[in-house]
DNA sequence: ATCAGTTAGGTGAACGTTCACACCGGGCGG
DNA sequence: CCGCCCGGTGTGAACGTTCACCTAACTGAT
């Protein structure tokens, strides 16, 4: 098997077969204008050469994509890396090959940066929507190839009925369930430790989970506190999450994502507030990690891996409209009560 | 901007500038031999017509590769994550992109099956070694290509000197020294909850955190309790640790990763036995939330990220030999004490 | 003046594929 | 028996680059 030598070419099956190029790319196509004998013949060829074909000249001649680049700003977050492995799995089931493009903040200042991280013009992309250089990409892409992308993201109704590129997941109920459960239990009002917004200015039109727990919040008549606004990282939060720990009125808190939960519970114990007794901590996403910790995280499930499945099917549809529009099969956000809830002491 | 146009090729801006299509393809690589006025010109097509070149062509023609394959079996694994992200940071600064594929166990069956994963034959290829898949595509590449990949993996120092393929760190000698720091504490023994080896098998020559801890044991002349295997997920060693936390012998486990040690941490106290008074634990890798655990975890730090990039350096040295082998500079792993371990209660 | 050496640039053929079309023979309806 | 359609196959031109080579024109020394 293992031969140094050039890969074969089309060529050189075809002329092992004694047929045309034409022909060996029919049978490694699955064209059914070849006869049965032929085919037998080249697909021999082809077995002895240890042909496969070259996806770069593949593509180049303009045949289909099989192709997907995934833009995204940070991989360390745990919902952009699980989406980009449902992008995987999906695109590996159907032997497309994925590209990775990190758009850094530092470096994505024009349009043009954005456009220069695509390998080529019209390239099938897939974009995690989530952040400031997200955003822009997308909108970048939309003015320039709307039909070979799809932005993931979270969405409200309306713009999921308006924006046929989009996938994702209504944050904005799901955190509304979070703080509705809260509530319940008792407290008076809910206090949110919020992760950084689309648009980079906090509270902007675009902070899905804190408006759903927001509007919670107005809809049963308490009074809505100030979100604090956090980073990505544990270590922002748990300097942001300081003032909110140390307030003994605050009962109840609403954490962006689990890393900033887990940041919360550590800076309230360090504080010298038990959880759940003092103070209750509530997660999003649902983390691997957050099962585990002690006490175990009560958090907001989100299949982010069926969302990159969905977005990756999505795309398929836009770009090639031969194949059916996926309908978005993923599960609804769950909530999942752990031991970091409960109702207030006082 | 917005030009739903076709895209320009070399040949548009070559008419537009009134020169040759090779004129612009050594301007667009910055070869020397061309005049100034004449770069102007085609700087200024190039501009006007939003000219990008296309990667695809390019690979195809031959020209440098500029694009790396990186093969990963588990991607949701903090150290391979983090080292993919190092390499991107890498590639991303020389505008090289990068393409992922997942080798799934399931489907990694026959050496043509890894092959098949390539894009096109040559590709450099950056290896993630750490289990067996990852050994298996380690192998076949070798076979295959071995001036085009480059692997990422534990090793010692024989294997690093017979290697000059292989870029990573010294678990073993990171085991030992967390092993030895346990012991100094007065700890009678050290028990070990391990991750899979890359073989498969438990306890095979490639386990080298296991080996670097059982080493220090022996010299040490203390018995060597029978490590205790475990997945990758925390669920599998929440399970596999049981025994280890049950029995009031053990006062010390070094954990494989972060991820079991936090398994470890959750079952111990749901054992009735606390961290650091009754039991001391360990992990491996620093992951971020480790700092952040109550109590926060003693681990072993290792820098990741900068093995990716060292990777992606030598496999550059590597694919083209004009490129100075890389010195591995990146940080020793490090012993990061905090608040899991303590000497032992008896 | 002549000639070698340099410098700036052009020409044509790769690279490995797909696409659009042309071709050929046979079965079938008229 | 003629023309038509159609399954099966071949031909040539893309696709956008780079590579290897060739050609002018200009230099400066013989």
């Amino acid at each position: 098997m293992a031969q140094p030598k050039k890969a074969a070419s089309i060529w050189d099956v075809a002329r092992l077969a004694g047929v045309s190029h034409q022909t060996v790319s029919r049978v490694v196509n699955g064209s059914p204008r070849v006869a049965a004998a032929t085919r037998d013949k080249v697909l021999e060829a082809i077995a002895e050469l240890g042909y496969r074909p070259n996806r770069l000249a593949r593509s180049l001649a303009g045949g289909a994509a099989e192709s997907v680049t995934v833009l995204t700003a940070d991989t360390s977050l745990y919902g952009p890396e699980a989406a980009l492995r449902g992008i995987e799995k999906a695109a590996r089931a159907l032997d497309w090959s994925v590209q990775i493009s990190v758009l850094d903040p530092a470096d994505t200042h024009s349009d043009a940066d954005i456009i220069a991280r695509l390998p080529r013009a019209g390239e099938p992309t897939i974009i995690m929507a989530h952040d400031e250089p997200g955003m822009r990409a997308k909108q970048v892409l939309l003015d320039q190839q709307p039909h070979a992308m799809v932005a993931i993201g979270p969405y409200t109704a309306d713009e999921l009925a308006a924006s046929p590129w989009l996938v994702g997941m209504d944050d904005g109920k799901a955190a509304a369930e979070a703080t509705r459960y809260l509530l319940d239990l008792g407290h008076a009002t809910v206090h949110h430790l919020a992760i950084p917004t689309s648009t980079g200015t906090f509270g902007g039109g675009k902070a899905h989970r804190a408006e759903g727990w927001a509007r919670v919040l107005r809809e049963a008549g308490r009074t809505v506190p100030e979100p604090v606004p956090s980073g990505w990282t544990i270590a922002e939060a748990f300097k942001a999450v300081q003032p909110l720990v140390a307030d003994p009125e605050v009962t109840a808190i609403l954490c962006g994502n689990d890393h900033l939960a887990l940041a919360t519970m550590r800076a309230a114990h360090l504080a010298g507030r038990s959880v759940p007794g003092d103070l209750s901590v509530v997660g999003f996403d649902n983390t691997p990690f957050s099962a585990y910790t002690t006490p175990a995280l009560t958090t907001v499930n989100q299949d982010f891996e069926s969302v990159g499945r969905g977005a990756f099917e999505l795309l398929r549809h836009r770009v090639d409209g031969s194949i059916p529009r996926p309908v978005p099969g993923w599960p609804e956000p769950e909530l999942i009560v752990r031991e970091t809830s409960g109702p207030p002491s006082s």
